[in-house]
DNA sequence: GTTGTGAATCAAGATTTGTTGATGCGTCAA
DNA sequence: TTGACGCATCAACAAATCTTGATTCACAAC
């Protein structure tokens, strides 16, 4: 079983990070169901718009999200690519530590 | 379908946390197919032991390892349930973000 | 007891992250 | 062209995080 390479767990780190914000977590939850325009956010959130900005920006960068503009709108959605992704490592971070079904002895 | 609530958005950002940093990503695949005790772990990665047992910490604390004293070591094993339920929330969003389908439009 | 070893914790400093308010940029309407 | 609006970015500060080396703690062998 091969152990991910560093780029993969640059990438998994990244994604992760994103994540691993209440504030991040909340934007994801309002996107679920349908793209949103960063005005229609600040509302759902009661949050300022430079905040918003600056957390939008992080996920943006983990690819997480993608934006698209309107006119003055902005619009962000979610990226399911790489949701999917993130779901996959998450999965495979289940499926091989059932092999070693936890407290299991060393066998190094 | 309802939002998650506060609590669990606390928890999944405490989750999430633990898994973004290159490091700790690192234990966890050491720990995949078996137990291992700190000394061996600064050897497998090789790093400074006062840096391995921050990081233990952390993912002991998101509740991501447990760990198992036998005489003067100390064991460090991943949780399933814990994995588990990470999984569960990736696979949740991945679920909940395809029924909006990527960029359509806004439905509020 | 004393000593040695594995591991946690502490202290200090460097770096990163998050917040807030101000400013700048692009777009639209008048 | 001017003004208003939506949003990104900047500057400054506060707070959290990470690293390193020193210290402390727990246990076992002697």
């Amino acid at each position: 079983m091969p152990s991910p390479k560093t780029k993969d767990l640059e990438q998994a780190a990244r994604w992760f990070h994103a994540l691993s914000d209440q504030t991040r977590l909340r934007i994801i939850d309002c996107l679920l169901d349908c793209e949103q325009c960063v005005c229609d956010l600040t509302d759902m959130l009661q949050t300022g718009q430079s905040r918003l900005s600056f957390h939008l920006k992080i996920l943006k960068d983990a690819g997480i999200l993608k934006d698209r503009r309107d006119g003055r709108w902005v619009y962000y959605s979610l990226n399911p690519d790489t949701i999917e992704e993130v779901q996959e490592y998450a999965e495979s971070l289940k499926t091989r530590s059932h092999g070693g079904r936890g407290g299991s002895p060393c066998c190094d």
